[in-house]
Formats: C-alpha cells, sequence, structure tokens
DNA sequence: TCAGAAACTTTACGCGCGGAAATAAATTGA
DNA sequence: TCAATTTATTTCCGCGCGTAAAGTTTCTGA
C-alpha cells in the first residue's frame, strides 16, 4: 500500500484513473456507482488506502454523519454498557457516534452539549442527568438536533426510550410481598425522574397489595449511589431504623452498599432460614451476579433499550419528521431470582 | 442573544465592528489581542453567541486541538475512572478530548485508531487491549502521531505511564507472608503485559522471601474477569485445588469474582478467626471497598498516573520533539488494608 | 511630542471536498 | 443497430476559516 504521497481526493482520483466527483460519490454512497466503477475504486483503495478528510467532508454535508451520546455518569456500569450496545449500532449503521460523558456534573452535561453541537450531527441519543441538567440548554440543543432521550425521562426530544417502572417494581414489590415480609424502600438520591417514578410505583404497588409503604427517605444529588448505601445502611443498621426485614432498593447500586452494610455490620442477607434480611435491587446492574449473596433484582432489557433509541433516532433522522406528539416507549423489567431476597 | 443570524466568522466580525482575521486570531488565542479588542469580542460574543465552526477551524489548522483516548473496556471502572480524569485535564488544558473504547474487541481498537486518525489529533492517549491488540496498526498510528501509552505498557509510542507492578505486588506478598500463610497468586487471563508483569513480580517477591511461589494458572483472553474468578474460583474450591488458604489475585476484578464464589461455596474470608481464606486484590477499584468483606489491595495512583500521561502527551505536542529513547514512568503502589486480608 | 513598536484592517489565497450543470461516454433494450 | 437511458467526466463554485502580506491605526515610553 501506499505506492505514493495519496492525501487528497484529487491524488486518488488520478492515481485510480477515475473522476474525482465520482470518487467522492462512490464514498458517500458505495452502491451509487456503477459495479464495474466501484470495483476499479476498491482496487485502488487497497493500493493507496486512502481516506477522505473528515472536516472537510462535514463542512459541506448539510447532514454529518456523526451522533452523539451524552450520558450522566460513565462510571456507572449500567451507562457504560448501553453506551457500548448503541455504539456499535451506530457504526453498523454508517455513522460516527461520539460518546460524551457529564460525569455527573450539571456543566460537563452543558460542555458536552455544546461540544456536541459544534460536531453537527446528525442526531443525539441523551440520558440526561436529571435534576442538575440545564433544562434549557436541553431544550436548545434538542430543538436543533433530533434528540431522542433514554433511561431518564426529561421532557426532552421527539422521543423517550426507558423501562417501564410501573411494570418492574409491581413486579419485585410482588415477589416480596408473597415470598416474606412485604419490603420497605430505601430510595435513592433523587437525581433524576426514575428516582420518583420508582418510589411512587412502589408505593402503589404496595397499596395494591393492602400494604404499607415504608420509605427509607434520601436526600441529596450524590450519584455515588454504593458508598451512600453503605454509609446510610450501616447508620440505619446501627440505630435499627430499618423497618422490615425486607428492603427493596431503587437500584442495585444502592442494593450493593447496603448489601456491603449487613455484611459489615453481621447482619446474613438471603431467603434461608438464618437470614436476619432481604435485599433486593433493580436494573440487573452487570455487577448484580457478584455481591454477596448474589443480587435479587428487576433487570432493565438493556439492548431492547439500546436497540430502540437508535432506531427511533434514525427514523427522526431519515423522516426529518418533527412529530406532532412525543413518543414514548417503555419496556417491561423482567424478575431475576437470586440468593439475597 | 441571537439579535440576527450570526452563522459565520464573518457575520460575527461585522456585526462587533471587529475584522475578521482579529477575531480569528481570539478565538486561537484570546490573550493575543489587546485587552480592549478581547473586551469588545466578549461583549458581542454574549449579545450574539457565536461558535466557530469546528469543521472548518480545523481544516485549515496545522495542527488541531484534538486528542483521542483509547481504552480497552470501558465498562472497567477502573478505565472510566481514567477517562474520568484524562478527559478533565485536557478540557482545562484547552483541547477536546474524544473517548474511545475497544470494549475488548481487536476490531473495534483498529476502528477507532482509524476513526481517531481522521480526526487529525495533536495527540493521543491509549491503554492498549494489549495480546489483542494489532500492534502493527498501533505503531503505524504512533508513528503519525503524538503518542503516550498508559497502563499496558506495549513498546509503543514515545512514553509510557503506569504503574510499578514490582513494587506494588512485592508490598502486598510482603504483607500477606508476614501476616499469614503465603500466597499463592490467581492470576489474571494473559491479555495484556501487565499480566505476566504481576506473575513474574509475584514470583520474584515470594523467592526473595524463601517462599515457593504457587500460582493458579488462567487461559483465554476474556475481560471478563469476575465471571473467570467465579466460575474458577468456585471450581477450584469445590475440587479443594487452592494450595493455600491465602490468594492474592492478579487485579480487584478477579478478586470480586473470587469472594463471590468464597461466599456461594461457604468459605468466610477474612484475616480473623474463624475465617477460612484470605483474598487480597490488585489495583483498587472503585467498588473494592463494597465487596463483602471489603478487599485489601494495593491502590493504583489513578490521578499520578492520569496527570502525568497528559503532561507527557503535552510535551510531547509542543516540543513535537521525538525523544531518542521512549520515557517509562511508573508510580508506586500503596496497600490498602480492608478486611479480606 | 514624536518615533518606534504593537496591534489592527484590508485584501487575498487556499484548505479538501460537496455538489450543480453541461457534456461525453457507456449501457440497455427493442 | 440505434435511440433512450444511465453513468461518468469536465468544469466550476462555494463552504467557513487560517493565514500571509501590506498598509493603517493605536499604543508605548523617553
Amino acid at each position: 500500500m501506499a505506492e505514493r504521497k495519496v492525501q487528497t481526493m484529487e491524488d486518488f482520483a488520478s492515481a485510480s484513473g477515475i473522476s474525482r466527483p465520482t470518487v467522492s460519490k462512490y464514498f458517500n454512497d458505495p452502491e451509487s456507482v456503477r459495479a464495474t466503477t466501484r470495483e476499479r475504486i476498491e482496487l485502488a483503495l487497497a493500493r493507496f488506502d486512502y481516506t477522505p478528510n473528515l472536516f472537510a467532508v462535514n463542512q459541506n454535508r448539510k447532514q454529518t454523519k456523526n451522533i452523539g451520546i451524552i450520558v450522566p455518569y460513565l462510571a456507572d456500569p449500567f451507562f457504560a454498557e448501553m453506551a457500548r450496545l448503541i455504539e456499535r449500532r451506530c457504526i453498523d449503521a454508517g455513522y460516527w457516534p461520539t460518546l460524551f460523558s457529564a460525569h455527573g456534573q450539571r456543566q460537563m452535561e452543558v460542555n458536552a452539549l455544546e461540544l456536541l453541537r459544534s460536531l453537527k450531527p446528525a442526531g443525539a441519543l441523551i440520558a440526561p442527568l436529571g435534576r442538575r441538567s440545564d433544562l434549557e440548554a436541553l431544550h436548545k440543543f434538542a430543538a436543533d438536533v433530533p434528540t431522542v432521550i433514554f433511561d431518564s425521562n426529561q421532557e426532552i426530544g421527539e422521543a423517550f426510550v426507558g423501562s417501564d417502572n410501573s411494570q418492574s417494581i409491581a413486579l419485585i414489590v410482588d415477589y416480596l410481598c408473597r415470598t416474606g415480609e412485604p419490603p420497605c424502600f430505601f430510595e435513592m438520591p433523587p437525581v433524576n425522574p426514575n428516582a420518583n417514578k420508582r418510589r411512587a410505583a412502589y408505593i402503589a404497588a404496595m397499596e395494591k397489595l393492602g400494604q404499607t409503604p415504608q420509605i427509607i427517605k434520601v436526600g441529596g444529588e450524590s450519584w455515588d449511589f454504593e458508598k451512600m448505601g453503605l454509609e446510610e445502611g450501616k447508620r440505619l443498621i446501627a440505630e435499627r431504623k430499618i423497618p422490615t426485614n425486607t428492603v427493596l432498593c431503587s437500584n442495585d447500586r444502592i442494593a450493593i452498599g447496603l448489601l456491603a452494610a449487613a455484611y459489615q455490620m453481621g447482619l446474613r442477607v438471603g431467603r434461608g432460614e438464618g437470614c436476619a434480611m432481604r435485599i433486593a435491587g433493580h436494573d440487573d446492574h452487570p455487577w448484580a451476579q457478584f455481591t454477596c449473596p448474589p443480587l435479587t433484582t428487576v433487570s432493565q432489557n438493556y439492548s431492547a433499550i439500546a436497540e430502540t433509541s437508535v432506531e427511533k433516532l434514525f427514523t427522526l433522522i431519515t423522516t426529518g419528521a418533527k412529530s406532532e406528539s412525543r413518543q414514548v416507549t417503555l419496556f417491561d423489567g423482567k424478575l431475576v431470582l437470586r440468593a439475597s431476597a
């Protein structure tokens, strides 16, 4: 390869004996040129190994192939996994995904939006920080760029894809009530709408079963869920403030912290005899299977959420249609029975 | 803001009553224009809220402000955290970091390199996949782009920054030997040089203390360390194949799996009486403090590695000097005593 | 106050490519 | 075989900005 320097499309075109506009057409859509021409180009491509200048390409195209992905907290394996799934789908569809993380900070989310905007993206997939988000900035962004929101349903963009918290929470509440003492609810910090929705879903599910909801309240906006679960958990256990022997945590990361607290306080967790308490989570985080004991939880349908988000976005991009109403797609959770509850 | 449409620098310049070249100078370096001019520009900026077209900017600059970060596996919190630290430093220095993850796959690392190259980055910070990397592709990349390697010392690029595995492993081996039965070594899959270096360091440290090294061998190239630790661990415990009651794991993720295995097999882990085994890790992963029991480990100096990597890269970029010899910077680990060993 | 330096304006070119328009060549089908 | 159609070529312009060169204004300091 690289017989001589081929930097520009002009070079490459003359070197391969094809006109530049045709080469340009090829790079925009290989199917748009005749098969024989395509072969000649690809032959030359193998010899000279040329790639078009990304900046020159995107400067002139009305529509780039860039897709922005913004997640609130990349150190959370849920988002790492979602990002992975989404990236893959975008690449497969010939798009160029760029991943940003707000790292839990409002200003970084705003920065990411600005940076992303300067990429003139064809579309964006955003899991907002939530309460800490600059909603105005998000709205302005979504007004200019086709945007699909996932995970946390802020009223932004043309579509939302996420989990049906009512269904999933009811599922595990039912299970816990059916198999032992009804659960109290260890809520997550109210960082985003999921926190409130899950709390509400817990209350509704409990009342439907004729039980009294009992909530362990949590404040703040920290994303250090495990730490909070551990510290709060130790305090609550020490002060005997946990109202029931069964705790449903708002998410798995809280549960991981609480499991550690129980362990450190000498409480055995599980559903067998000799166990002092049951702990359940929500999300089926990648590590939920490695806790001690393994965590009973409700899984979110990662791949369905990722896939649907991307599909919705592609539809938005290709039709360009600002739909009259915001589309909301929710997926059901599934019970994942392990040893902790 | 946005009194009328200000899309181009030309628009903005005339709207703010300043010549375009001066405005251009300002955006390249605000300090390069007179204070009074700077104020006028920033005043206009507040009114019109204009940002230069990223593609047009980068097309003409010989040197972009882009910096690429490639990590092998973003779902690993070690890399998520490193990425966060590195991103922040780059942004603070006025660069534009873009994060790529190989997601454990060779082809995705190659793709990331290609994509990154098309961004004409000023430099790159790469934690290679390791054995699975396309070394030729990495070398070709590093030949064109100033590159600093971190975490996994493949012989690529102008500089490497990482941990001193000899020091850190010796530290924990010493501790374990001093406080109980000498450890056997549960190695990680040989995905990268760290795996071999840590094994060698373990052997050296044991021999120095007059002890016989005993290694639990592991094959494959999987990045699912926890899963491997769990499954292998359960098998080994069931078959009573663990040679000592103290296990030093090659990294914390293996240790997390092994802790789960011990729990599930009914073995109590810790250093007190009544404990069947001690388990130690390496890295001080973000979750090592939430395991049951909390994991005794050796910390890597995250912030020092991130900071130094970025510093080295900036030096490379600004001096442009291909140094005669490859610089290697290693940081010491610190013992983190928790309850597991 | 005035020369010299520093900063600014004006003018102009080019980066590498997308894409339009007019023309030429190759392919298709009857 | 020949027109009708498709595809390729030639030519050209423009995207938004970096940057150089030459001229003009503003600032600096003795």
